[in-house]
DNA sequence: GCCCTCACG
DNA sequence: GACGTACGTGAGGGCT
């Protein structure tokens, strides 16, 4: 059946229900996991009003559901400024539009969006073409852009007061008839929407002037009769704006649509589909309604949560919700193959279990496997003892195996299935320590949940993530300190020597405030929105990382002992010549002695005394004192110099080296770092020297294994080409889309110079200042840096900011986000808060120069991490392992024959890192080097 | 255990 | 108007 006379066509325009259910009512969350659902609550409750409203012979034939697709429009094409002032969307609504189209399916309405076009396009070929076919329409809105469509069958309905709006409403509100709604919109413009219309004109002067001039264009052709100057004026000046403003405001019938009206003929809803959306949201009254007036039984709604609800959108409330109080005394120690089974079984019965490792030793790589606790439900968990010693430690630390232990390796292989069963969720804390031990008895652990990563993808900046910590925060909870049982110090014993039940109250203790602490963060994912960074960045990093650092990386410790010896033989020499210029003895690694010598024997001119009060003897202000000519801070420079190199790197190095592998194990910390970066510790790899050329040569101690070289491939200029994008920055884009040397080419755009022929300290300026706004730059910093007076340093800026005023605007907007919000976000959705931005005096200021680098260094940091969680699949088929990353660096060690391949797969993934979750508007460029060892390679 | 200094990106 | 300032880390040595 065709439409035509007698149909009535209903358009509700979805997005405004939405918008006022958002506003309408409290950020509620779904109770069983924390999803943000106050706006699809709202939304379900207005159309069960809708369709249940009675309307007799004014019932619609047909029904849709419109909405907005996007924000991008063809009315930007127009006018870029279009609605470009909106508000951003609240955190908690975006993830509630997707539902939003889900409900209105379930409730049988036909639900219209087209990508490109406003709900108010829609609305409007629809309304045109159901009036041409001779039936009639009603607009369920409020919207005053719909009501040019008013007249001519058409009508509408205010949702909310359930009062028609026709010509008369029209008239009231804009002074004209629906006609002519359009001309009165396009002088009088719309500061909501950004419709720019005739300055200093309002809807009442533009309703005056078009009643007298009839429509808009002859307004505009006789502009130079009116009689008011100002107003003549106006219009003459801003014609064409006003003219782009109709086009803007000017809804159009020949919206193309893919589909007919007959198919949006109104049905009845099933009960059995809508009462299946309503209890999957949660939503028990309606469900019960909708029961009730369908006849038939409501289904059951578990009022069991999955996990503890949260109170609304904010971070993980502190306290745990109906927990069982921890009592250490409770818990079971597994000791038999029946008790381990009952407790397989119920593994298996709830789908996860939280999961904890005690070891001999911090270090992985050399640790032993002592026990294994587990715990599935808050307040019951069990430990299994497995490397217990009885009696005083023997000369070689051990003793005779404690009594009532199971077989390591049986109860290993009984766990097994369980570790790597895919249905199973493994919770640990630190998760990466227990998947190395793990994996040293061939178990790969998977899959996981993480709650030391949990923790930073939501709290990153609010603290650290350490169980101790997490548990005073979360649960109100002290755990045991492991110094009870172990001790500290010399008298320090392994914990394979702790009694089996002091073991199972630590051991367990810690999986049950594992598990608890799931059970309060993983809720929170959603809510917060950091579902995404938590499982694309955070937790595909443990196996990967976890893979370099058993790896490791070969070092020659002759090498570094030949060094040793001639920094030993150097730091003489310096030493003896610097006590002579000081004329007495003294500790050159004294800060307070050297202060002392330096400003009060010997009276020397820029000593100033920090907060301890003690003079500064930092390199900036020796640099300066042996830039007067004198000796002594010269030497003292020279010496530290070596001192630092001597005992950080050449003689610290060879301490690394692992006995069994021969080679030097990092340990990378993922949560050490607020911005997303790694951290790097035991050693910390990432801050092997290179800037000076003695320095340089401790690379020269990296090398790779005979038949093997070192790659090296580092990202060019990522935080510069990251801010480009960010900043939308148009001619930093195009110079790195071209190539051209970046601090060059700002160089020359700040000061009117060629690139040919730069002098080079004009293009060292630039680069400071480049780095500087990575930074949140300030004239007393950059002033600092490049040695020149501050007002100098201060017009550099002020210069910058002249020419790319995008990145002003972007540091602007970026604090006022992290002042609104209390975070920042990277363009891949890691979170950084920022609980300091909103305080006063100088740590405000800090604060803000975080929040303005936390989303740049940030990002960088989760497109390195992209790549490295894609590189083990990438050269799986490769003789080549990934061994360090160094921020904006990947280290790998790959067979001679297949250094070429290595390159070109690993550059290939680095640069296409991005994506596709990012389309970034700059290229990523990748640098390889090769070698014998790191220096070479770099 | 804190402070200073300095190595890296 | 003064204040204190580049962002992010980890390690070693001095000193209390």
């Amino acid at each position: 059946m065709s439409f035509g006379k007698g149909h009535h066509l209903h358009l509700i325009d979805g997005s405004a229900f939405i918008f006022r259910a958002y506003h309408a009512l409290p950020p509620l969350t779904r109770k069983s996991d924390g999803l943000p659902i106050g706006a699809v609550a709202g939304f379900c409750n207005m159309l069960w009003k809708y369709v249940t409203d009675e309307r007799g012979a004014d019932a619609p034939t047909h029904a849709a559901v419109i909405f907005d697709h996007s924000a991008k429009t063809f009315r930007n094409e127009i006018y870029p400024e279009y609605k470009a002032n909106r508000p951003e969307l609240p955190e908690d609504l975006r993830p509630q539009f997707p539902l939003t189209r889900e409900a209105t399916k379930a409730f049988n309405i036909a639900c219209i969006e087209t990508e490109g076009y406003e709900a108010d396009d829609i609305i409007a070929a629809l309304s045109c073409q159901a009036r041409d076919a001779g039936g009639s329409v009603t607009i369920i809105s409020s919207d005053k852009d719909l009501m040019q469509l008013v007249g001519n069958g058409v009508g509408m309905l205010d949702p909310m007061k359930n009062q028609p709006i026709g010509p008369d409403e029209v008239f009231e509100k804009f002074g004209v008839g629906p006609d002519r709604v359009v001309d009165v919109q396009s002088l009088a413009g719309d500061a909501v929407d950004n419709v720019p219309g005739a300055p200093g004109i309002g809807i009442k002067t533009a309703a005056l002037l078009i009643q007298e001039y009839g429509d808009l264009e002859t307004l505009l052709e006789r502009a130079g009769e009116i009689k008011q100057p100002k107003r003549r004026q106006t219009l003459i000046d801003h014609a064409e704006q006003i003219r782009i403003s109709k086009r803007l405001v000017t809804l159009d019938c020949d919206t193309p649509l893919d589909f007919t009206l007959e198919s949006l003929e109104v049905k009845e809803p099933d009960p059995q589909v809508l009462m299946g959306f309503l209890s999957e949201m949660e939503f028990r009254t309606l469900t019960n309604r909708v029961a009730e007036r369908f006849k038939t039984e409501a289904p059951v709604i578990s009022s069991a949560p999955v996990a503890p609800a949260a109170d609304g959108a904010g971070v993980a409330p502190k306290g745990g919700p109906d927990f069982p109080a921890i009592d250490r005394a409770s818990y079971t120690t597994i000791s038999d193959a029946a008790t381990l089974e009952q407790w397989i079984a119920e593994i298996r019965e709830a789908g996860h279990v939280a999961i904890d490792t005690e070891t001999t030793s911090l270090d992985e790589m050399q640790a032993e496997l002592v026990g294994i606790s587990l715990c599935v439900t808050a307040g019951k968990a069990g430990y299994i003892p497995l490397g217990h010693v009885a009696g005083e430690a023997d000369l070689f630390g051990g003793g005779a195996k404690a009594e009532g232990q199971m077989d390591r390796d049986a109860v290993l292989k009984a766990l097994k299935p369980v570790l790597e069963d895919d249905a199973i969720l493994k919770i640990l804390h630190n998760a990466k320590y227990d998947w190395k031990i793990l994996a040293r008895h061939g178990v790969r652990m998977a899959p996981l949940d993480d709650t030391m990563l949990l923790s930073y993808a939501l709290h990153a900046g609010l603290h650290n993530h350490g169980m101790d910590e997490l548990s005073q925060n979360y649960l109100n909870h002290a755990p045991q300190p492991i110094k009870d049982l172990i001790g500290s110090g010399k008298s320090q014993i392994s914990f394979a020597q702790v009694p089996v039940d002091k073991a199972t109250g630590y051991a367990a203790e810690d999986a049950d405030v594992t598990l608890r602490l799931w059970q309060i963060f993983r809720p929170q994912l959603m809510p917060n929105a950091v579902t995404t960074a938590y499982e694309r960045l955070e937790r595909p990093m443990i196996p990967v990382l976890a893979g370099m650092e058993m790896a490791g990386i070969r070092i020659d410790p002759q090498h570094l002992s030949r060094m040793s010896g001639a920094f030993a033989q150097k730091m003489a020499q310096y030493e003896d010549e610097a006590q002579r210029l000081a004329g007495t003895k003294f500790n050159l690694g004294s800060p307070k002695q050297l202060g002392e010598i330096l400003f009060d024997q010997m009276g020397l001119q820029g000593g100033a005394k920090g907060k301890s009060g003690a003079y500064s003897t930092s390199a900036d202000v020796l640099e300066d004192l042996a830039a007067e000519g004198h000796d002594l801070p010269a030497r003292v420079l020279d010496w530290r110099g070596v001192a630092k190199l001597k005992s950080t790197y050449t003689d610290a190095l060879p301490t690394y080296v692992n006995p069994e592998t021969g080679r030097v194990h990092t340990s990378y910390s993922i949560t050490g770092a607020q911005t997303g970066r790694l951290a790097s510790t035991e050693p910390n790899l990432q801050n092997i020297p290179i800037r000076t050329e003695e320095g340089r040569r401790i690379r020269e101690a990296f090398i790779a294994e005979t038949g093997n070289k070192l790659v090296s491939l580092d990202y060019s200029q990522i935080e510069l080409r990251i801010l480009a994008h960010v900043a939308n920055i148009p001619a930093l884009q195009q110079a790195f889309h071209e190539g051209i040397d970046i601090h060059a080419m700002t160089a020359s755009q700040m000061f009117g110079v060629p690139v040919e022929g730069m002098d080079p300290m004009v293009r060292r300026q630039a680069k400071a200042i480049n780095f500087g706004v990575i930074y949140g730059i300030s004239g007393f910093g950059l002033s600092r840096n490049l040695r020149i007076p501050r007002a100098e340093a201060q017009a550099f800026i002020d210069t910058y900011f002249q020419r790319f005023p995008g990145i002003r605007e972007y540091m602007d907007k970026t604090v006022a986000d992290a002042k609104r919000d209390g975070f920042v976000r990277t363009l891949f959705g890691r979170r950084i808060n920022t609980p300091n931005i909103n305080a006063n005096g100088p740590a405000a200021g800090g604060a803000k120069r975080a929040a303005i680098n936390a989303p740049i260094q940030g990002a960088a940091a989760d497109i390195i991490r992209r790549a490295m969680i894609r590189m083990p699949v990438a050269i799986a088929d490769l003789p080549a392992k990934m061994l360090l990353q160094v921020h904006d660096e990947l280290v790998f060690e790959v067979r001679e024959d297949a250094v070429d391949d290595l390159i070109a797969t690993a550059r290939r993934v680095m640069e296409g890192a991005a994506e596709p979750a990012v389309k970034l508007d700059v290229p990523l460029v990748v640098d390889a080097g090769v070698g014998d060892n790191w220096a070479e390679a770099h």
